[in-house]
DNA sequence: CGAGTTTGACCAGCGC
DNA sequence: GCGCTGGTCAAACTCG
C-alpha cells in the first residue's frame, strides 16, 4: 500500500480548543450483564456541568459499521479508536446535528461477546427526532406475560435494568444518573417500590407493542418516567 | 459533484 | 520530564 506523502499536519492552531469542560471519563464494565454500571468518575464534582451519561447496551452484531439511525437518530462518525483495554474498536458518533446537538455516542462492542454493543449517550437531544430515517416492519407481536426488570441502586444513581425478552432477542437499557441529589431519595424509593417496578415494566411493555419501532418507544417511555433528575 | 465515511495524525490529561 | 492513552480533527476516500 503506497502511502500517500500527503502530509496530514493539521495547523495546530486552527485547532479548535474551545471544549468548555469535557471531564468524561468512565469505566465500563466489559461484563455483558449491566447489573452495575459505573458511569461517571467518581470525582465528578459539581465544576462541570451535569452531563447526562446515558449508557445502553444493545444486542445487534451485523450492524456496527457505519450505522446510522440505531436508535432512531442520525448519527455521524467522526473517530474511532481502538482501547488498550478493549481489543475491538470503539466508534465516535456526533449528532447529524451540528452543535445545535451536542450530542455524541460512543459505541464500543463487548471485548467478546460481539453481539453486545455497548453505547454511551452524551447529552441530550433539543430537536425533532427526524424519525423515518430508518423504521424496520418488525412486527412485534410477541407480548410474554413475564417481564424480567430488575432496577438497582447504585451510589451515583439508579440504575433501571429492563431485560425484553423478544423473538430476536434481549434488550437491556442502563439508565444511569451522574449525580446524586436530595430528591434522589425519594426516586429511589419510588423505584424501589415492587408496584412502581411492576407499573414501569407494564408500561414499557405496552408501549413497545403498541409501538412498532420497539427502540423509539422504550426511548420515549424511559424519558417519560425519569424526565430528569 | 456532494455528503458522509474512513483513517492517520494531533492534542491534552493523567500517570510514572 | 517523558510517555501513554483516550478523544478529536481533518484530509482522503467511497458511495450515491
Ligand atoms: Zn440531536
Amino acid at each position: 500500500s503506497p502511502t500517500p506523502p500527503a502530509s496530514k499536519k493539521r495547523s495546530r492552531e486552527s485547532v479548535d480548543t474551545s471544549h468548555s469542560c469535557d471531564a468524561n471519563s468512565n469505566r465500563n464494565a466489559r461484563t455483558a450483564a449491566p447489573e452495575h454500571v459505573d458511569v461517571d468518575s467518581p470525582l465528578s464534582n459539581a465544576t462541570c456541568r451535569r452531563i447526562k451519561v446515558k449508557k445502553v447496551c444493545t444486542r445487534i452484531d451485523p450492524s456496527d459499521t457505519s450505522l446510522v439511525v440505531k436508535d432512531g437518530y442520525q448519527w455521524r462518525k467522526y473517530g474511532q479508536k481502538v482501547t488498550r483495554d478493549n481489543p475491538s474498536p470503539r466508534a465516535y458518533f456526533r449528532c447529524a446535528f451540528a452543535p445545535s446537538c451536542p450530542v455524541k455516542k460512543k459505541v464500543q462492542r463487548s471485548a467478546e461477546d460481539s453481539s453486545v454493543v455497548e453505547a454511551t449517550y452524551e447529552g441530550e437531544h433539543n430537536h425533532q427526532r427526524p424519525t423515518r430515517a430508518g423504521e424496520r416492519p418488525s412486527c412485534a407481536a410477541g407480548s410474554g406475560g413475564s417481564v424480567p426488570c430488575s432496577i438497582s441502586i447504585n451510589s451515583s444513581g439508579p440504575t433501571i435494568t429492563l431485560d425484553l425478552t423478544k423473538d430476536a432477542g434481549g434488550l437491556q437499557v442502563v439508565e444511569a444518573a451522574g449525580e446524586a441529589q436530595p430528591d434522589l431519595k425519594k426516586v429511589c424509593r419510588e423505584v424501589a417500590s415492587p408496584e412502581f417496578q411492576r407499573a414501569l415494566v407494564e408500561q414499557m411493555a405496552r408501549e413497545l407493542t403498541g409501538d412498532r419501532n420497539f427502540t423509539d418507544a422504550l426511548a420515549a417511555a424511559i424519558l417519560r418516567k425519569l424526565p430528569d433528575y
